[in-house]
RNA sequence: GGCCCCAUCGUCUAGCGGUUAGGACAUCAGGUUUUCAUCCUGAAAACCAGGGUUCGAUUCCCUGUGGGGUCACCA
């Protein structure tokens, strides 16, 4: 029985690569009749922050990820955890250190000036029993240590990194227990996952300078290890680890921005794994059918937005009128009627990157504009006189056309016939409506336009340009 | 700095001893008889370096270089 873990803590908003290491677990458990256990481990109360959790929660539902069991708050079983560290020291697999903080940091700073390998220096070790009675009774704080052998090494198959081994006496006596009785991240991921009964371990490449340090706990418990496997971290576009001081956004952020949930998937799922050309759209239930652990790559891969933009906007065209109408609505920042929005909606689609863009093109439908009139002139090509003359024109030619039969066709006709009268190329004539309406350079097809903006509109505007130069 | 890992176009990647080293995003150019976008076509763009192994290395091995991760009573 394939059964994975995400296991968060609740110190902030995951990220875009927190999140995609739940999908990749999700979706390996999904692809395997699995389970996927959701696990909080809130075990720093220094760094806690009580809102990230409900925000961990609302990304998994976003993103479609449903657990099977869970959330399991590591802060509710402190006696689990204290128990098997008690136990291992029963054992003498570890042992009590009443250092202070200020020793060991001191101790440190020592070790680091003379070159040395920062790490515990066992004195609490070398404690006899009755020491170490007199110091529990008492009550001096202290935490319990692993007790990581001198010789030998720790290595595992990784199941995305291959082979990875470790000396042990590069590891330092790990602090299990801390002096507030709470378990370190190292005790807890191992209790938790062998209580939890967790067969594969996948998480980002960070941990594998802990996983001998896990390795060996498994082995003073004399458990037997699930097997283990770490993902490429996602990298800045300064190639450091994707982090907060990139900005680096949540799903609800992209979300609030105006992205959607399946070109977020894709953009996630793609980065550090790869299906064809990696330029497919895929939904939680294409990914669960296509993924495959094996091709998931080892390099770390560069977060790149202008992907994401593509399969944003490519998602958004493939949706109907109708969809996006709903989609786009809640997020309009202009008045505008429902029927005027869906005939605005063919217009724009095309160029939305995301649902909020959808505001760049309204203000010259919802509002009224003034005309730029320096603008008018540039995109003209012509001088000022001139421009003023050729509006004149243009307003009463399309004031002969009747409101009843405004309609593209008809209004691009008129342009061809005002492009004759005035003998101005089509893009000078053209531009230069299309600035005196819109105030804007690119915009949808002109005419297209006009019809939406109605008979009123099109005359008050093209009149205003032409009075006001 | 120690330890661990990694190395194909700018980016995501295909490749698994013999290929004109392929695709996608991005970029650039042209087209779709009005802009922008879409769409279509095309272009430019990569095997980190040096040694081996081999008839033959992008591919296997070693070294260097570069990049990343990690060195807490944080996860």
């Amino acid at each position: 029985m394939v059964r994975v873990r995400f296991a968060p803590s609740p110190t902030g908003v995951p990220h875009i690569g927190n999140t995609r290491t739940a999908l990749y677990n999700y979706v390996f458990a999904q692809k395997n009749q699995g389970q996927f256990v959701l696990r909080i481990e809130d075990t720093d109360r220094a760094r806690l922050q009580p809102d990230s959790l409900p925000k961990i929660l609302a990304i998994l539902k976003a993103v479609g990820i449903a657990w099977d069991e869970g959330p399991f708050a590591q802060s509710e079983r402190l006696k689990i955890y204290q128990d098997h560290a008690e136990k291992l020291v029963k054992s003498g697999k570890a042992y009590y250190c009443f250092c202070t903080q200020e020793r060991l940091s001191a101790m440190r700073k020592a070790q680091q000036k003379r070159g040395a390998l920062p790490r515990y220096d066992r004195r609490c070790l070398k404690l006899t029993r009755a020491q170490v009675k007199t110091q529990l009774a008492k009550r001096t704080p202290h935490v319990i240590r692993l007790k990581v052998p001198d010789t030998g090494e720790t290595s595992w198959v990784d199941l995305i990194q291959g082979k990875i081994s470790f000396k042990n006496n590069q590891i330092d006596d790990q602090v299990l227990l801390k002096s507030d009785q709470f378990p370190t991240y190292h005790l807890g991921v191992v209790v938790d996952d062998h209580l939890m009964k967790v067969s594969h371990i996948l998480r980002g490449v960070e941990w594998i300078s802990s996983t001998p340090k896990h390795l060996l706990l498994y082995q003073a418990f004399g458990w037997p290890v699930p097997k283990i496997g770490h993902f490429p971290v996602i990298l800045g576009p300064d190639h450091a680890k994707l982090s907060k001081r990139h900005g680096a956004k949540s799903v609800l952020d992209y979300l609030d921005e105006g992205y959607l949930v399946e070109p977020l998937i894709t953009f996630m799922a793609y980065l550090g794994w790869s299906h064809n050309d990696n330029s497919e759209l895929l939904n939680l239930k294409k990914l669960v059918k296509l993924f495959d652990l094996k091709k998931v790559q080892k390099q770390n891969p560069i977060f790149d937005l202008k992907k994401l933009n593509y399969f944003n906007a490519k998602y958004i065209r493939q949706l109907s009128n109708q969809e996006l109408f709903a989609l786009v609505k809640p997020r309009l920042k202009f008045k505008l009627a429902d029927a005027k929005l869906t005939s605005i909606l063919p217009l724009v689609r095309d160029r939305l990157v995301t649902l909020n863009d959808i505001n760049l093109f309204l203000d010259y439908f919802a509002g009224d504009i003034k005309a730029p009139l320096d603008l008018i002139v540039a995109q003209s090509g012509k001088d000022r006189a001139a421009v003023k003359t050729a509006l004149g024109q243009t307003v009463s030619a399309f004031a002969k056309n009747s409101a009843a039969d405004w309609q593209e066709k008809n209004l691009e006709k008129i342009g061809h016939d005002l492009i004759e009268l005035t003998g101005w190329t089509t893009k000078e004539l053209f531009m230069t409506l299309r600035v005196s309406l819109t105030g804007k350079v690119a915009t949808p097809p002109l005419f297209a336009l006009m019809e939406v903006l109605g008979p009123e509109v099109v005359s008050r505007r093209l009149q205003a340009a032409h009075e006001a130069l």
